[in-house]
DNA sequence: ATACTTCTGATAAATATTTTCCAGAAATTT
DNA sequence: AAATTTCTGGAAAATATTTATCAGAAGTAT
């Protein structure tokens, strides 16, 4: 790393460029990534001297210099967080679990790191109020995330529907729509145009919309009030829906600590009703 | 921020500019830190290009969009925050985000450290061999997985069939199973017994298990012929789906790449069927 | 299918940056 | 304190980068 090896030199250089070593090191990488006349001028010496002291440093140039700041950049966004080489204990780190488990990471570190929680919970607000109807929509893939938010949300909250645009009954649904009401949806490449027509209907009704798509954005972005765009991309010939159902289950679990004292009725009948039908086995 | 603005801008660029837009969020801020020719050829558009969508993006100058990104990289790395004791930067630690996607990162570490990648494999290639039928079976919450699974397993192989454990109409799909059929069975805690009683007359007819449990084992574990069992604690009411996405989808890519000779063909028709974006050009 | 508009990239011109050179300043040695 | 060495920065030269121009390509509308 270059700051390491300027602290490293730092006894080997003379005043002028101690100074502007130090300026460096002063808000890394950025400074050094600027034009070399800026650097001289925050650093208060001559060009001359930078120029001089990056050589020193063993770079053929200045410009040769920021190709390395840059690398170091781009090396520190892609992976902060010590990397856990192995995720599969006895498996090489080349096999599928070890390489499709680090690229998921990935996608939550890039996708959690671009969310604005401000953002974040106000959708939560949006998708909790139980005094407007609530839609969830999902595509061909993408109605298994919505279905999985729907089954949940039925039990915190009424008024709660699950569309699939793929089906040609969708339309239906649409005739109850109210002003206020919110439609929560998702649409992740290779964007389907149903989900858009839907989209489109949902957003002139003055519905709102709340979205979750990729990082590339589906084009229902620009009706949207509300958008989280997700990191999808894995070793393999699909993408990856693990980012999105993480938000979907922490949105899930932040609504259910908005209205505990609401649901827990609800959710206490309804373990009940379970269990009658027996539908569960008694868990200890 | 300067990559909301391209994001929010996305719609108004021509084809060429959003490839390049894509290209500069790809490894964003690092590719917009060096010199305009370097990030022209990085995302394959021409020089000028980029500084016709610079100045789009309201800048007068490269030097001058430069500039920002330089300052928004200084304003980064001066936020205590950068720290990565944080999932999403500027919340705090205690903002559900960052609790629940520890919990999940934990869970993941957990259950993949517990995986034999021999029996891993095993498992794919049981579901990947096309000469017998697989089964896929998921219930009340579970079926989603289920579902997510088979709509991808579908473009693979033939031969496939999903059974929701809660239909009753499921009994109708066991009268066919041979002795040899895979069955791939997805059952979380208050496991549920019409599962469980799919599941043993699966195995009385001789056919083999591939379970997905929780940590804790549904009774099927005695049937199944290789069991993953995932934790899914996190701070939530519910438990959590995203390590078994996460295993599914890894089982995905594996059976994609064991088989894609065979498959490649099938996907390719189908990604020109889906394929409406234009949003890329062709690959040469 | 044709005319029209918009977009794209090769090239050249303009501008900015980096490097080199050198004279004078600062530090060190004698 | 003088001589010597090392360091520093101004300015010019060399190089690189950015911007403008324009013709042809691609896309759209008629």
């Amino acid at each position: 790393m270059i700051s390491d090896k300027i602290q490293q030199e730092l006894e080997n250089l003379t005043r002028a460029e101690r100074q502007l070593a130090h300026s460096i090191l002063d808000n890394y990488p950025a400074s050094g990534l600027g034009p070399l006349s800026a650097l001289a001028k925050s650093a208060k010496v001559s060009v001359p001297t930078v120029a001089r002291m990056v050589q020193k440093l063993g770079f053929k140039g200045y410009p040769e210099f920021q190709a390395e700041l840059r690398e170091e950049l781009k090396a520190k966004v892609k992976n902060p967080i010590a990397k856990h080489d192995t995720w599969a204990e006895g498996a090489p780190s080349e096999h599928m679990l070890n390489q499709f488990t680090d690229a998921v990471i990935d996608n939550i570190r890039l996708t959690l790191g671009q969310i604005e929680p401000r953002l974040f919970d106000e959708a939560c607000a949006l998708v909790a109020a139980s005094n407007t109807h609530l839609y969830v929509v999902g595509g061909r893939i993408t109605h298994t995330l919505a279905e999985y938010l729907f089954l949940h949300l039925q039990t915190i909250r009424p008024k709660i529907t699950h569309i699939q645009s793929t089906s040609n009954a969708w339309p239906h649904y649409l005739l109850d729509v109210q002003k206020g009401d919110v439609f929560v949806i998702f649409d992740m490449r290779r964007y389907e145009n149903n989900t858009l027509k839907l989209a489109e209907i949902a957003h002139a009704k003055g519905a709102k919309i709340v979205l979750f798509t990729d990082q590339w954005r589906s084009p229902i972005d620009a009706l949207a009030d509300i958008t989280f765009s997700n990191r999808i991309e894995v070793p393999s010939a699909w993408d990856s829906a693990a980012t999105t159902l993480l938000l979907i289950e922490t949105m899930i679990s932040a609504i259910q600590n908005l209205s505990w004292n609401e649901t827990k009725d609800r959710m206490e009948e309804l373990e009940e009703l379970f269990d009658r039908t027996k539908l569960f086995r008694k868990f200890n």
